[in-house]
DNA sequence: TACCTTTGTAAGTGAATACTTACTTACATA
DNA sequence: TATGTAAGTAAGTATTCACTTACAAAGGTA
């Protein structure tokens, strides 16, 4: 993976684009509100900046990063039980999520991205680092005889991401006032046993 | 579907923008793009709907309504497995998308309406509706006696719809090349097997 | 001192946006 | 035949958008 790095002006932008995204949506991500947030002219962004573009790629780039670390770090422990880790890794999550709400208004708008390739891509990216990494859990386990093999490991790790999206998508629907991180350990504690022989 | 709801012009127009967003994505329904799609001048559409608003707000009514009618009609034999309802529920779903690609486009879309209330409350409607359904038959099952009770209702509901959601997504993200269909029976026949006592 | 680089600004640009106004036409019906 | 109405248009409106240009101040370095 890349290791772009990003200056403290960079970082600074991003943080107050993704403040503006969780406050007021994705449409009010403006180069003009962005500037009046941190104090700036509209031209000053474009110092730092080429485009509002870049921005918004920073920004998933930036969590794409700080996601890859939390997990490989978690991940370090290679004799812990599967469903351990993906406790851990869930958990780790959607705690992130609770601290940073606003990338969660980025990170599912996949939608709005759909014709914005270089952004699809970024949002595709992330989602296939989450694929891999449930999924070589979830197949560790069914090789360790912890899991059933009645499902394939595609299928498992389709249910699990999905559920846990679920859980978050609710919750941002709620207006962030359902309990996040108790409700996703709740709902993953479900699928685990269901797996579990 | 009859309903007198929606005349004939305002259906055309909301097909006409159903096919935009599904072919260019949702920031390319423009009042120009819309008026242009269907040789009209953009005053003209001020006839039919008063604001574009209101035109995303009657598509979504507009699928709501053909939704509840064709689950509605599915459902009316009660003697049937639960399975057999979530499958058909499901399948129906699953086809209509294929068939209307572009309704997913803006389902999807919650990310965008997030700060719109109508249209967020329109897109909870539509999910609490499908929630309302798959409840019902997951509990009818657990009290039948076809389904484990070691997961609450909720949860599995939760479950089930999200992993659907993610199917969807995942054609989504591949262009719509995969098989939405078979890919959602095959997870959904996991799910089920996994369920069922 | 002279010069360069970085970081900033004021004041634009053209293109797009949703929506309006004033007017016209086709047609059903009294 | 006269009239009301539904459905259309050309040509706007005001506003917003991302982005640019020309210029300036600050600070390090020659």
């Amino acid at each position: 993976m890349e290791n772009k790095e990003f200056t403290d002006r960079q970082i600074e932008i991003m943080e107050a684009a993704t403040l503006r995204i969780d406050k007021c949506g994705i449409q009010e991500l403006t180069i003009k509100n962005l500037a009046a947030d941190l104090n700036l002219s509209e031209a000053a962004l474009y110092r730092h900046f080429k485009s509002k573009n870049e921005i918004l790629l920073g920004l998933l780039t930036y969590f794409i990063l700080e996601m890859n670390d939390r997990i490989a770090k978690m991940l370090g422990d290679k004799e812990q039980h599967p469903s351990e880790q993906l406790r851990l890794i869930f958990t780790s999550q959607l705690n992130t999520f609770v601290k940073k709400p606003a990338i969660v208004s980025v990170i599912f708008s996949e939608g709005i991205f759909q014709f914005n390739k270089e952004l699809l891509d970024k949002v595709s990216e992330m989602m296939a680092l989450m694929q891999t990494n449930i999924g070589s859990i979830v197949s560790a386990g069914q090789n360790n005889g912890v899991y059933a093999k009645l499902l394939g490991k595609d299928a498992i790790t389709t249910i699990i991401m999905g559920s846990m999206r679920m859980v978050v998508l609710k919750w941002k629907l709620s207006g962030n006032k359902s309990n996040l991180v108790n409700d996703g350990k709740s709902v993953l504690t479900g699928i685990l046993k269901m797996l579990e022989k």
